[in-house]
Parts: C-alpha cells; sequence; structure tokens
DNA sequence: TTTATATACGATAATTTTAGTCGTATTTAT
DNA sequence: ATAAATACGACTAAAATTATCGTATATAAA
C-alpha cells in the first residue's frame, strides 16, 4: 500500500546516474549492470521517459540515454504518471466504475487524500529530491 | 501505484458510517450489507482498530462498534498503519534487506519522498478528511 | 555494405501481493 | 440453552506487478 513500483525504482536510479554523469550517453546495458537490475524492463522504463522528453534516446552504437533540460525540473507526478498513469489513491478519483456509488460515504475523504498527496507531488522536482 | 488497499477503504467506509450514527452501536453485518462490502474482511479491519482503540467493539447480541474518543483525532499515519503496518514508498525505507545497497543512489530521493508523505498524513485527521 | 550495438515495442510467463473465504472459539443478552 | 455478535488463524482465489522473450529499427564503424 501506498508503494513506488520497480519501474519507478529503476527509473529513479536511471535518472539519478544520468544526472551524475551529465552529458555522457549511457546505455540501459551500463546502468542495469551497475545496479543490478533487470535490463528489459528498465529498457522499457526508459523509453517512456524518453517519449515524454524527460530524457533523451540515442540509438547505435555507443547510443544510450542523457539528461535533457527539462529532466531536472520534472514533477514527481509527472515523473510518475508518465511510468504508471494517473496517480490516485483510489481508481474511482478518476474512474467512472464504483461498485457502492449509490451508498458512497467516503467521496470526501477520498478527494481530500487525493488532493494532498497530487499537491504534495506537484511541488517537488526531482532537482528537490537530489 | 500508490494505491490504498481495500482494508483501508473499508475501514473508511465504517468510521464514517460509525461517527454518522454516533453513539450507537453498529454490527459488522448492517455495514457490510449497507455498503456492498464483504462482512470477513470488514471484521478483520474493525478487530484492529478496535484492539487500538480507535473504535470500541461490544460483544454479544446488540453487540458491535461504535467510535471512541480517539477515533476523529487518529492521524492518517496511525490509521493506515494499524491497517497495514509501516507507510513507507520502499521497503528499505525500514527494511534492511536492500538487493543493490553499495551501490544504491536513490536514498536521499527515497528518504525526502517518505518524510514528506509521512509528514502529510501525520498533520491530518480523520476529522480533517470529513 | 555487412556487422555489431543500441533503442523501440508488443506479447507472454512468473511471481508477489491483495482480496476474499472458511472454520472455530469466545462472549453475552435474552 | 440459544442465538448473535466479535476474535483469530489458516487457506484459497484473484489481481497486479515484475520479469522475460522475440522481433523490428536505427546507426556507427570496420
Amino acid at each position: 500500500m501506498l508503494k513506488i513500483t520497480r519501474k519507478v525504482e529503476y527509473a529513479l536510479i536511471a535518472v539519478r546516474h544520468l544526472e551524475e554523469t551529465s552529458e555522457k550517453l549511457v546505455s540501459v546495458n551500463e546502468i542495469s549492470k551497475l545496479y543490478g537490475i533487470p535490463r528489459e524492463l528498465l529498457a522499457k522504463t526508459m523509453q517512456k521517459l524518453a517519449s515524454a522528453n524527460i530524457v533523451k534516446s540515442v540509438k547505435g552504437p555507443h547510443g544510450g540515454y542523457k539528461t535533457t533540460t527539462k529532466t531536472a525540473n520534472t514533477t514527481l507526478n509527472d515523473f510518475f504518471e508518465i511510468l504508471e498513469g494517473p496517480t490516485a489513491i483510489m481508481d474511482c478519483y478518476f474512474d467512472s466504475g464504483c461498485d457502492h456509488l449509490t451508498n458512497c460515504n467516503i467521496r470526501t475523504p477520498i478527494n481530500k487524500i487525493n488532493n494532498s498527496i497530487r499537491n504534495l507531488f506537484d511541488n517537488l522536482t526531482l532537482a528537490d529530491i537530489s
């Protein structure tokens, strides 16, 4: 409960590594070996970050990933949502399918908790937590 | 990711209901029927809340649960931890078992995120979200 | 122009976590 | 005594997460 996933964990590790190595291109292979994390999973994770321009990808030999100007300014909310979709402590926050709609007495609490968390992550960037 | 569990959802529903019915004893059976949630699961959930004095339990016919003086003042952090154990976005926050300890570059980020969430939930009570 | 290395992407399998059920004991009002 | 309720532990089912596999595409370098 309220856990981040491996995908996010691996993404954080990779981004932190890219930030440390600055402009140099680093391949998924390198990162996965260095931190002992599954290559394929990290690869897919990086692809998502790349398509959102959080990192830049370069194909071919000596290719890899590096940071962009967006990287450090990315909010945790964006970072999480790129990798995992909408952040909400319960699906009913953005879904319509609710089992006990007629008799739901936790709408307000759920919304308040959600808004608090969203507000928190909207105001924290990758730079802030480094 | 970052979802609350059914146990917590059911507990919230039940507590909210008890708050509405004030001093009256309400049985698990009643609540589970009213909101269409699994009786046994709710029962176990209520037992945990009762043993932490978040609610008061009364056995026997016409027994059930009611709020206590603690109920409204309970922080979300306590509420969650009573039901699910320590709140942490990653297990390494309180566990010792870490796969990439020697090469972990996300200690600081994880701790900062954790502390932010913990701080948030420490300062929100059940009353605050009602 | 061939080869090796790297990202891109979809499908599927394995694992872990969560959700739900069942059985039995205990308490207590009637 | 009996019935209604909580208390608690073991077990099963379902869902979500994690990991793997296969194939396509791009590109640097020999």
